[in-house]
DNA sequence: CTTAGGTGACGTATCGTTAATTCACCGTAG
DNA sequence: CTACGGTGAATTAACGATACGTCACCTAAG
């Protein structure tokens, strides 16, 4: 393990020199002669900085955490890449966690909650988190920042009322007026998605349908549909809370010798590539993930920097409807 | 920031007693009395130790990376639990990073050269890795291990040969005759499952098809099951290399009015959930990903403790046939 | 000729933790 | 009474990188 020693005495420099020349201090000057002899010399070693060392005495890591409830949630794939791509344009690397590890006491939080661990914590969707790992990590001497709506600390978000009512408004637009919203539980995204499809249907004189709230994934979006069915006036169409349960609602519909869209017309919220390979294609709303993800990055190095963040929702793209073949206009 | 320098003051010790009680340390030694002040003290100051530090000190950060090609690829899901898993069951936190990201000189390529930022490697299909970045990992003093055959490092790996056998044979005893192979185009992977595939055709005294390397994910399904038709005789049965391309299929024969499983049998390799879901729900092999990802972070740690590893298909669950609805009967 | 100021570089304390070494004290065996 | 071993703890030297304080040397202005 080469360290700066060996390159100092491979110079013929100090160690001070070599840290200036890798750092671009200011403070200690040195010839251009000296610099190409310690460049040199750290290549023909292969010096490769010690990050622990760097970290413990900068007190920064250079590594943020990124905490997500299902890792393997589809939606997640553009975060993904916004969070790293934003954190990467800085240098730093990202410490990716699923909330199922985040059980207080666990190994994960324990390191987390270490000094010296990671400089800032970004999180998404902590209605699901143990509350008093919640408050552990409100604790930790680094920020934390949600990418949803949070009460107790800072947060970034996506319009999701503004994509419950583009899902709604686009079906009322077809004429559909049985319109049901199928799907999601608890949590903030999915309250104001609901909300947005409330607000929909009252502005269109129609009274919303209680929510049916079976949960999240694939299996909930047909046990949802399953519900829908049972409701005095069978609805003509679906809006669907998290787009996964799409596959579910399509499925089901299959299942019960119901035609997608000639029978039921289904519309979800999120968009995953998979969508445009199912059969129906599914029409979906795009949320800006991505923007979410590179927002919440820059506004989590604004809290590092001891700087307020603004909480709120992201300005930039808004919700976008993807238009494909689940949805029709309403026959009756 | 407490550091165990506050603990000693406060309990009246001196720092190497406090180490020692958080370490167990042997060798200093401690009454209970002052042991039980320490504990009080280090509480109510809530510490919590420096990872920099100690990993500067111990030169081992407790941290492993795991590098997969496309993250929100669903077949990694389990392989994820499996890496997570094995080191959490150690204390031990994984850093995750994509294939994508791997480019030589790029952020996250540099620090895991760094020193003191990982103990141990993780890679799974190198073959998609530039040759560069490779070789420069390869160069790292922390050991490597890949989750899939490799000439030049150590490896782990699942029966993929076996996985297009079964696959294969389940078409066979369904009688089917003209079955192809959709799907893939590098890897070792992917050429093994083949191989299965032809060793099977073969005992039954059929002439494999040639492979339509239509490449990865739901759109290669689709183009393979077009470049299937195009052959003298249409297949009456595909294996897709790659789960994901089951979607792929499943579309294309519903544009083509092709009916799944009375005209054509699918059967995929490796399984996700949302096969369950489609329609038809598609028959797949299972691969043992959670195994892999345990046995592959066992093996690591036999490569962190300079132990030689043992290169090869894990040991475990053989890939297992999960039958569902997209094959049956050749009625020809 | 003196000296101020610039240039180029060195020495060293420090970050928090760990582990080897050292040390003081006490009871007891010889 | 002395020597010795055990107990309970303190001192201290790293680990590698960084930044502050310092210093020697040279040049040019006064």
């Amino acid at each position: 393990m080469t360290t700066q020693r060996d390159i100092a005495r491979t110079a013929g420099v100090s160690v001070a020199v070599v840290s200036a020349v890798i750092n671009g201090t200011a403070h200690t000057r040195m010839s251009e002669a000296t610099r190409a002899r310690v460049i040199q010399a750290m290549e023909s070693l292969d010096y490769q900085p010690n990050q622990a060392a760097r970290s413990l005495r900068l007190n920064r890591t250079g590594m943020i955490a990124l905490i997500l409830h299902k890792l393997d949630n589809p939606v997640y794939a553009d975060l993904l890449r916004g969070v790293y791509g934003a954190a990467a344009e800085r240098g730093d690397t990202v410490l990716l966690g699923d909330a199922e590890m985040m059980r207080s006491g666990s190994q994960f939080v324990t390191r987390l909650l270490s000094q010296g661990t990671v400089d800032g914590i970004l999180i998404r969707d902590d209605s699901l988190f143990d509350d008093k790992v919640l408050a552990e990590l409100r604790s930790h001497p680094k920020p934390i920042l949600s990418l949803d709506y949070a009460q107790d600390h800072p947060w970034v978000g996506i319009d999701d009322c503004r994509a419950g009512e583009i899902a709604t408004r686009f079906l009322l637009n077809l004429r559909h007026r049985r319109i049901v919203f199928i799907g999601g539980a608890t949590g903030h995204a999915f309250q104001q998605r609901y909300l947005g499809y409330q607000q929909e249907m009252r502005q269109a004189g129609l009274e919303p349908a209680p929510h049916l709230a079976t949960g999240f994934g694939e299996q909930a979006g047909a046990d949802g549909l399953r519900q829908a069915l049972q409701l005095p006036a069978a609805p003509t169409a679906v809006v669907v809370n998290n787009i996964m349960g799409a596959v579910g609602v399509l499925a089901a519909a299959r299942d019960l010798g119901i035609s997608v869209p000639d029978q039921l017309s289904v519309v979800g919220i999120h968009d995953v590539g998979l969508m445009e390979h199912l059969r129906p294609a599914v029409t979906a709303v795009r949320m800006p993930m991505y923007e979410l993800g590179q927002a919440g990055v820059h506004a989590l190095y604004e809290l590092m920097a001891g700087r307020p963040s603004t909480n709120g929702i992201i300005t930039g793209p808004d919700p976008e409807l993807i238009v494909r073949d689940s949805a029709t206009t309403n026959p009756t």
